[in-house]
DNA sequence: TCTAAATGCAAAGTATACTTGACAAAATTT
DNA sequence: AAATTTTGTCAAGTATACTTTGCATTTAGA
């Protein structure tokens, strides 16, 4: 990734989202199947998921791409 | 990642709608900022891209993530 | 208020996204 | 048909997504 688009950040609303459904970090991750800290770092944006995790997140939480993430 | 969802290949429509904006795979490298290979090899499904980049991707080709990659 | 559940964070390891360089094959252009 | 561009792929290296374990702090429930 060159520098132009490297400081660019993904943000999220997975927590909000998630909240909104009652799930603990642990429940979705579950239902996703990663772990419960790969949840929690992408939601403190310590990193960035792969598409397809981003996803299956979508698809657990009932809402598209653009509803939770975004630049 | 689990075995549950492992298996599961995200998709995308890469290769079409690039040719569609009469893009080379160099050309759509140097807009979302990655090397040709990078391009060449998600659309071979060699692999997965992060979430920033396949937004970046649906910015550059003007679509939506749903439009552009699926299970 | 006491207890239990949920979250944040760190370290060390593994898997894979992404890089550069290079070459052959395929497609496009002249 | 010859020249040029585009694509596929491979190899070796770097960056980072994701894992597990563990512990301290915060939040929620009894």
């Amino acid at each position: 990734m060159k520098e132009e688009n490297e400081e660019l950040i993904l943000h999220n609303r997975l927590k909000v989202v998630r909240a909104e459904k009652n799930l603990t970090q642990g429940n979705l991750a579950a239902l996703v199947g990663v772990s419960r800290q790969t949840i929690g770092s992408i939601e403190t944006g310590q990193f960035n998921p792969t598409a397809k995790l981003a996803l299956l997140l979508c698809i657990a939480l009932d809402k598209t791409f653009e509803e939770l993430f975004y630049f």
